[in-house]
RNA sequence: GGCGGGUUGCCCGAGCGGCCAAUGGGAGGGGACUGUAAAUCCCCCGGCUCUGCCUUCGAAGGUUCAAAUCCUUCACCCGCCA
């Protein structure tokens, strides 16, 4: 990127700028191509928006030139960070951690260039270096760099004394951390890492060992947490985290949780998550504060995080059908192609022609758009119940067979903007 | 190791033999107002074959016509003493 702004201080400009070591020393060595790495571990079966963040600076980085490095943490994945954690966590096995390390390194390659010249990023597992060592290895060449006094005045282990404790596993986390910075800092000269600011601990800790081994120097950076404007934890809904993985969270549930965000936090999330210029977010400020009603910001950031995790064709069906859906226009004269299309991104049930129809209450719980049937009873009683978006009333309530639109369709809706399908077949 | 306190619904937290599916707050859901936003106000908030039935108050047993509430054992947490 030609930008005459320095990538620092854009970053800076979107509030992606936590903490740094001496930033001075840090800006000179950004003045040519350096190596960085960020670290994702395979808690999850998926990254969820609020990895994005992180893994999206990264992106940054390489369009400024820089070489990154996505580490997937098939190893400590399998200790367990208690950065930024209350309790102790259960361990996944290793069999289901590998096969997260698998699902997540995919993810990772999407947003990153494998081609690019002269700096392509690389992908690497830190299984590789930790697992060929033995525990006496371990213990000798790594464990003996690091003080058990330093170690437990971090604020991930410290704040775990005062609360429920910590085992020696998780208290090791750091140490096998620390170990990945120096292993890339040997392989790659990789002399930059960046994480969230709840890393900051286990990426100096790593300088130290880089420092201690090798007599190198190295550069940390700390992005801040996510906050919401509410203070409610980003990335969360009702039904769970936001997931990268279409099989987990929609397409279309992703478009509309960037579509709804908080009139409030869209410049920021802009600001975070876009990588258009300072100017244009800018000037999409100007335009949701004179009109924040017609959403263009809200648009814009839904679009393009949409097209970026998914692809621009899914984005621009989900919008179809979101379009459609929430439309002025009556349902019944959407033609059968797009209502399909539309419908097919929605939860859904199916009735058998021959069959009778289920209630309406029925019908939602088979769509699990509610937990269980009382529930979907409570939306009839308190009439936020609708059918081909006409408010239906009574428990008993059953759609017909003329109910279903071209003959195949129904739209389940349960409130403002919960919608399901059902499909006759 | 000794003594004392605790473990309640998604979370926090009252209840301390029947009036308890269990007060209150938060989260969540529906409605009104709007813009598929926020704030505000009203309502709801274990499940089901729903005027009743079933499952919940750390686990398992027991006392009682009746237990989240009493007793016993076990598990975990938290204080004070060693």
């Amino acid at each position: 990127m030609s930008s005459q702004v320095h990538l620092l201080d854009d970053l800076k400009w979107r509030g992606l700028f936590s903490q740094s070591t001496d930033e001075e020393a840090l800006r000179e060595a950004m003045k040519k191509p350096l190596t960085l790495y960020i670290g994702f571990d395979p808690t999850a079966p998926s990254l969820h928006v609020g990895n994005l963040v992180v893994l999206l600076a990264l992106r940054r980085f390489q369009l400024a030139g820089h070489n990154p490095i996505a580490l997937v943490g098939g190893a400590t994945g399998l200790i367990g960070d208690p950065s930024g954690k209350s309790e102790e966590r259960t361990l996944n096995t290793s069999d289901v951690v590998e096969q997260w390390v698998g699902r997540i390194k995919d993810q990772v390659s999407k947003f990153l260039d494998f081609k690019a010249s002269p700096n392509p990023a690389i992908v690497v597992n830190n299984l590789d270096w930790t697992s060929p060592l033995s525990a006496i290895e371990f213990m000798r060449d790594i464990g003996k760099h690091f003080s058990v006094n330093q170690m437990l005045s971090k604020d991930s282990v410290s704040s775990r004394l005062e609360s429920g404790g910590i085992s020696y596993t998780e208290f090791s986390y750091q140490v096998l951390q620390s170990f990945d910075f120096l292993e890339l800092y040997r392989r790659n000269k990789c002399t930059l890492q960046l994480g969230g600011s709840d890393q900051w601990g286990n990426i100096v800790g790593g300088l130290d060992l880089i420092r201690r081994v090798e007599g190198g120097s190295g550069h940390a950076l700390t992005i801040p947490l996510l906050a919401k404007a509410d203070g409610t934890k980003f990335g969360k809904t009702a039904g769970g985290s936001i997931w990268l993985d279409p099989s987990m969270t929609s397409p279309y549930a992703f478009f509309q949780y960037w579509l709804n965000t908080d009139d409030k936090d869209v410049i920021n999330f802009l600001k975070v998550f876009s990588f258009r210029s300072r100017e244009e977010i800018e000037s999409l400020e100007k335009t949701h504060l004179e009109n924040p009603g017609a959403r263009e910001a809200h648009r814009a950031l839904a679009r393009e995080l949409t097209s970026l995790v998914h692809s621009q064709d899914i984005c621009d069906r989900v919008e179809a059908a979101a379009r459609a859906l929430f439309g002025q226009g009556e349902l019944s004269e959407l033609d059968e192609a797009t209502l399909s299309s539309a419908l097919a991104e929605l939860p859904r049930t199916s009735v058998k022609s021959g069959e009778a129809i289920p209630t309406w209450v029925d019908l939602l719980a088979a769509t699990g758009v509610v937990d269980s049937k009382s529930a979907a009873r409570r939306i009839v009683k308190e009439g936020g119940a609708y059918l081909n978006n006409l408010k239906i009333e009574g428990e008993d309530f059953a759609p017909s067979k003329t109910d279903f639109l071209c003959g195949k369709y129904a739209v389940l809706r349960k409130g403002k903007r919960d919608l399901a399908a059902v499909e006759l077949i």
